[in-house]
DNA sequence: CCTTGACCTTAAAGCTACTCGAAGGTTTAT
DNA sequence: ATAAACCTTCGAGTAGCTTTAAGGTCAAGG
């Protein structure tokens, strides 16, 4: 039996994201002690890690739910599993490519600036500012489109910046 | 002199975006016409475009802030933009080499899964439920993972609803 | 006994980069 | 006259946490 701060070292999950996880309805409400302390037992331990898993294989909190309910349920059929997987794949893929392209943008952007001056003459902003090497097609500034169709160009793909840094459980 | 609508069928950004990239202080408030529309000139489509190639690279906002602010000065050195754009292209690869090996991962625990029964036999949960398949190492109920540089799981994009557009990822 | 520090509690706000909705004003076309 | 297509504002929602604020509990040390 732990609290929160031992189930948090022994699965590597976060205590304030253990906590997030039982609001959202990830995780059951654990039992409490006298002083309301929380009270795990080995039942949450393994759930725990098996979120820990699915996010680790990079499962959104909602197909985790999923697959917890397909795991209480076992003589279910998996093709479920299955397929959420297949998709996964899938999705994986399309990210490979669009970040491998932009990666090939990026390191030709960089060639452009060999000289190392002003920015008035940075071959890199220059590339910012033109659309030498958009990967859009090459119509911008083009009229807008006849206005039944909308075109819509693709959109970047956003980088989210990973601002997480200490993992400060005791041992 | 374009109002709002004009300038995202010009640039490809939305309105709402425009709008966003205001208030946030990345575009300078335009000017008003008599009835409170938006009307923007030729420089704010060009800083517009300069924005949205950026985007297109992977920038976040705040740094395109910073961009912005070296493209006002001309004759400052460009080393700057050099180094983030270097920065840019290693955190790209690191993101590369982590989703493809998420998706070693993914395929393999796949073929765990060739005879299609119930969940109680299904090798894909087996896999998720033990650690035989874990990305990190494999000392779990160790302390967490190390501070520095570790891979985030990406975050699966929303299928709630689906507006064409590359889903942003994140790692 | 008192304090320090490590633990635990809660609710609420913040992060990114938008996106959507509500509730309304204006302009143009039919 | 009325509808369609623009525009306005503000506030809230998205994912998956993280941070903050404000405090309660408990064991050890002086």
């Amino acid at each position: 039996m732990y609290q929160i701060g031992k189930l948090a070292s022994l699965t590597g999950v976060q205590p304030m994201t253990i906590r997030y996880y039982e609001k959202i309805g990830l995780l059951d409400k654990p039992e409490r002690q006298e002083n309301g302390y929380r009270y795990y037992g080995d039942l949450d331990l393994e759930k725990l890690n098996f979120i820990r898993h699915c996010r680790e294989h990079g499962f959104a909190l909602d197909e985790i739910k999923i697959l917890l309910e397909l795991k209480e349920s076992p003589t279910a059929n998996c093709d479920v599993v299955d397929a959420l997987l297949e998709s996964h794949v899938q999705k994986l893929e399309e990210q490979l490519a669009s970040l491998a392209s932009l990666k090939k943008q990026l390191v030709s952007l960089r060639q452009k600036c060999r000289v190392h001056g002003s920015i008035a003459h940075c071959g890199i902003m220059m590339g910012l500012m033109n659309r030498s090497l958009c990967p859009c097609g090459e119509r911008h500034g083009a009229p807008a489109p006849p206005p039944g169709g909308e075109s819509a160009p693709p959109k970047a793909p956003s980088r989210v910046r990973d601002r997480r840094k200490k993992a400060p459980q005791s041992a």
